[in-house]
Formats: C-alpha cells, structure tokens, sequence
DNA sequence: ATTATTTGTCAATTATACTTGACATATAGT
DNA sequence: ACTATATGTCAAGTATAATTGACAAATAAT
C-alpha cells in the first residue's frame, strides 16, 4: 500500500526523499519504506513528517496505511 | 507528557483501558503506556484506537506526542 | 470487611521500526 | 564517455514498540 499523499507532498516542497529524512532526523531509506508504504512508522515520526511537509496527520496518514499490504 | 486527550475519548464512551485494548487488539499495558504517554506508538495502533473511538488522527494524535517527556 | 474491576507499574521476552553500508538502475548535466 | 543526484532494494545490526505474567493500590458495590 504506497503512501502517494506522503509522496506527493514531498514532491510539492521540491524536496528528494534524502532531503525529507534528514528534516526528520531518520534514514533516506526510512522514508522510502514509507512511501513504499510495506510498514508501518511511529507517530512521532509521522508528526514529524507532517511538520516537515506543512501537512497534518489526517492529511497524509488517515485511510492508507491501514489497508495494509 | 499524557495523553488526555485519549483518556478523555476513551472515558466518553465509557471504556476501560483493556477494552479499548481489547477493540485494538494491543493488551491493556500497551493502552496504558500510551494514555502515560511516556512511548511512541505506531502509526497503525493510533489509526485502530481512532477507529475504536470515533476519532481522527489529528484529535487524538496531534501536537501531544511530539513534545515529548 | 470482602469481592470485583480498573488502573499503575515492574521484569523479561518477542516482534518490528529504524539504522548503516552497500550495490544497481535511471535521469540529467558536462 | 563521465559525473552527480535520486530512487529502489538487500542484508545485518540496534533500538524500541508491544507482549505475557504478575503484583499492589484505588474505587465502587455488596
């Protein structure tokens, strides 16, 4: 189940995925995971995540990555 | 740094903590820990506790857990 | 006083989020 | 052709979310 809110977000801010990781204080391959969308991360992360992007948690985490896999 | 916002959520609809845990399918320590608020859960148990309750992320979930301790 | 339920908390284990390091591919620049 | 950046993915390790089991204390009921 790919995360194409979180990506597209991303894509938005002009920012790669190594960009984005590093604005969170987590792994380029941390967020490629996430995006790719087989697991699942903390909310701390994904809080920062949102803060990263201007997003909020039901804008990019609600009804996606709970239809898992 | 609780989360009384959960606790709030959980009190109106009148559920124990293991009933909660029991409707997420986590035990009743995991419930309490989160509601103590001193750990960081998955993305997915929030979303499930949400369903649970009634609310969204950004209710239960926003701008508690990240100031965290 | 006693019985039952809820909550708080501990210790030890298991599952998994997240890390580092590495390699392959694709695209764009020069 | 070469160089550089972005992405996808793998394997092995570390950190921590979540487990089970257990016990004590508080509340409420009888």
């Amino acid at each position: 189940m790919k995360n194409l809110k979180l990506k597209s977000a991303r894509a938005a801010k002009d920012l790669s995925q190594g960009d984005l990781a590093a604005l969170c204080g987590v792994s380029r391959q941390t967020i490629n995971a996430i995006e790719k969308g087989d697991y699942n991360p903390t909310v701390n992360l994904c809080i920062a995540i949102c803060r990263a992007l201007g997003k909020t948690l039901d804008e990019l985490f609600w009804e996606d990555e709970n239809d898992e896999e």
